[in-house]
This record gives C-alpha cells, structure tokens and sequence, in this order.
DNA sequence: ATTCATTAATTAACATGTTAAACGATATGG
DNA sequence: CCATATCGTTTAACATGTTAATTAATGAAT
C-alpha cells in the first residue's frame, strides 16, 4: 500500500481504461453472438471476409485484430463448420486464400441487423457524437503509435 | 462482400477500435514485463494489491478488470511463486483477503520505475494532454453503460 | 541450379477469457 | 432451528492470447 509517484492509478492507466471500456460495450453483443454460435473473434472473421470478399490470412489477420495463430484455429473451426472455404493460393503455395460461404454469408444476413440495433441503441446512450469523436481521437492516438520508421 | 448499410465498416467499430488501440499500447509494455517474469494480468494483480492493501477476492477482481475465475488461476500461480498471501476472512468463511508478500512488494519496487519510464515515453509520443482528455472520455462513456438501474 | 535468408502459415505449450455449473458459507423467511 | 435462497469462490470445458519454434514455399545471390 505504498504512496507512490511513478506509477499512476491502476483506474487511470490507458491499457486498463480500453479493456474495461471494451468489456462494457462487448458485453452487449456477446449474448447475441452467442445465441447464434459464434464467438466475438469468429464474428470478426466472418465479418471482415463478408467486407473484403475472398482474402489472404495474413490480410484478414490485420483485419481481424487477430494474431495469425489465433486465425489459423478460428478457420480450422469455422471451414469444419462450413463457413468459410480455404485453397491455397496458385502464384504462392505459401499463402491461403479465405472466402466465405453461402452459409457464412448466410450468417451475416442473421446477425448483421441484430448487430446494428445493438449499436444504435449504443449510439443513443452514449452519443454517436460522442462515439465519432472518440473513433477519431483513437485513430490519432494508434497512428502515432504505429511502429513507424523514424 | 455484399455493400452493407447495416453495419458500420469493421475498422470503425467501437470494439475494434478499442482493441487496435489498446493492443499498440500494451506492445509497449509487455516485453518489460515479461522480463520480469510476469504477464500483463499478473501485473495488474500486483499492482491493485501494492495500491489498495490486503483485499479480498471479488474487489481484486473488480479492480484489476478480470474475471473472478481467471482471478482463481492467477492467484493460485502468484501464491505459489511467493508474491501473495492468501486467507480466509474470519468474519466471513466465503471471502479470500489477499495481499502482497515481500516479494511481491519488491517485484513492484522492481517494475514499477521501468512501467513508469515506458508510460512517460507514451505520453510523449501522443501528448500528455491528448492521454487525459481520452482517460476522461473513456470515463464517461463507461458512466453511461455502467448498468445502473434504470 | 544450389545455398541461404526470408516469408506465410502452422504447431506447441502455457496463460487467460468465457460460459456454465458446483461448492461451501451465509443470510432469510417460516 | 430449518429449509431455502443467495453469495463468494472455485472447478470444468472450450476458445483465444502470447511467445517460441517449426514447416513449407519463395526470393536472392551466387
């Protein structure tokens, strides 16, 4: 219980104030997601190949704000599951090419409009003034903490 | 890639936000910490515990933002490692108060000046004055979703 | 073409997140 | 008191996060 002037407050620390900012808005979409049987990260899959169309994993892992290991066992689960399709990309046996299926495309067409209520209704309580600003402000801050040549 | 109206584009969602960001910062951090043998929700422990004193579970875990079950695991591998100390509340037999050994308070003594050191460097990259106004925000809008009675 | 470094993806091992259920301890109403 | 509900914590099972190492394919340089 030491008085100490280097650290600040845990509350008031960044990482602790984006987990628990998250968790709270999280926290109204993984009820949803659950009752139709996929995990936030699953979702974020779907959803980013449903807005790219067919793409590479190391794309969709940038996309997903996913570390590839984790993409490599979300698709295992979701090709198992029909979801997406995997082939491997003819100019680069290295890379694999994800797309998504009529039953994935199928599963954005359930969510997506349950997903948009849970937002706006979002929007309405916090301001979707309020929630633009703070996407903006968030996009400065991650660009100036990219890890830029300099 | 069906064109959407119904969701918001997936890089400009608040949870993906939150996460890209919080990722880039706790990049910053985690080397240093690992060094030190501990993972980022080991520190968090630690830290609550060296501000607020012995401390029973469910305000640890309140206070360090995680769930009371993974609290159960990460206390389980402090204890045996020496850097807590585990009782139960006398008064009543549920409650575990927890605090922090000798060892623990000196793995703060340890950590804390090179946390400090990394924070300051953040600060300086994206404006002490920019951290606050966002630390504000971000208060706000918990505010608004905490689940109060209404 | 052969060697070597690099890249994209994967596997492995351990820690944590998430949901559900179980457990003992405590409060509460009859 | 006693039965029951509730509370604080823990266990279980599965999904993901994290770091390190591996594998196969490509690229670069002889």
């Amino acid at each position: 219980m030491t008085e100490r002037k280097d650290l600040a407050e845990t509350r008031r620390s960044l990482p602790m104030s984006l987990l628990r900012t998250r968790e709270l808005v999280m926290e109204r979409f993984r009820p949803m997601l659950g009752a139709h049987g996929v995990t936030e990260q699953q979702w974020r899959v779907i959803r980013v190949l449903d807005e790219r169309g067919t793409t590479d994993a190391s794309t969709l892992s940038e996309g997903a704000a996913l570390l590839p290991q984790s993409l490599t066992r979300i698709l295992r689960g979701l090709d198992e599951r029909g979801f997406v399709a995997m082939t491997r990309d003819p100019n680069d046996g290295r890379r694999q090419q994800i797309s998504l299926t009529d039953a994935g495309a199928a599963l954005v067409t359930a969510v997506a409009p349950e997903s948009a209520g849970i937002y706006a209704r979002l929007e309405a309580e916090i301001g979707a003034r309020r929630i633009e600003k703070l996407l903006d402000d968030l996009e400065e801050i991650c660009a100036a903490l990219q890890p830029r040549a300099e």
